[in-house]
DNA sequence: TCAAACTCTCAAGTTCACCTGAACTCAAAC
DNA sequence: GTTTGAGTTCAGGTGAACTTGAGAGTTTGA
């Protein structure tokens, strides 16, 4: 074990398959140098890049906006502390939104509990501000309001 | 307009498409009675079965999760408000669970803008109690500390 | 009355993030 | 030196929750 990675190391190191990281790869997330025989070489840094692209899933951005960050970046460089301090800064807007949407669904339905009306003209869950359906189709606009 | 809706205007009430009512239907989520013609006619209690799809499926339950629910009613009836408030506060420790995975997300983000380090061996968020990749693969293992 | 809008069925397509399998080569331990 | 485990590519599969399209019939309102 040198300074660089098989597949397989870089497996067990970040819990991310093998599959998964060939994907990666392929996506253009992730690089490999090859080994002669054509075996993937990893260096050490692609373990905080793995770890990035794990971190941000969590956020719930898809891995398209993750390569879109990442290549963002200067040199398209892995994230170095000041990357991450600003990208993962601009990822707190999203999960206060996250959670604020979770902590009003688990309110109202508290609130709802001894209601059971479940009507759409009626229920504050369904209708936060009675206006029903209005905002174009889609399962969402329950928790907008 | 009698008591009974046509897709669309269950559609048009719920904001759900209706190819997802077809849909739902096809998973036993949802009946329809059937005009001479053929087309679908709905009582209006469906309005409510499919708000209780739609806020269970904002919960995070899959189709086929609250397939299970609803059939565990007597007579596989439409949820009245005994049943409405037996489910929904099962699903408060689920919701509880899920704010609070974000919020430790959110704070160990927190804590790590000043840190950058991203690494496998030293970072808080990668490591909650220093026992990376050992509990098996998969991307969650992050949050469950 | 007749065109526009709505509805029907059924098969197939979509997106996301991978996983599986086939057929093969390479590396390491005994 | 051979066996076993790890690596390679590439095509195709998976599952969830729908959507789309084709080709047909039905309902509605000007």
């Amino acid at each position: 074990m040198g300074s660089h990675l098989t597949i397989g190391g870089l497996a067990a190191r970040t819990g991310v398959a093998t599959s998964a990281l060939r994907f990666y790869e392929s996506q253009g997330l992730i690089h490999a140098e090859r080994a002669e025989s054509g075996h993937r070489r990893y260096p050490h840094a692609v373990i905080r890049r793995v770890s990035f692209i794990k971190i941000a899933q969590e956020v719930g951005l898809t891995l398209q906006e993750i390569a879109e960050a990442m290549s963002s970046l200067p040199d398209n460089r892995t994230p170095d502390q000041e990357d991450w301090a600003r990208l993962s800064a601009s990822w707190r807007p999203r999960l206060d939104d996250q959670i604020a949407m979770l902590q009003r669904l688990r309110d109202r339905l508290d609130g709802c509990i001894g209601c059971g009306c479940l009507s759409l003209k009626k229920c504050a869950i369904l209708n936060p501000g009675d206006i029903a359906g209005e905002r174009g189709p889609g399962p969402r606009y329950i928790l907008e309001g």
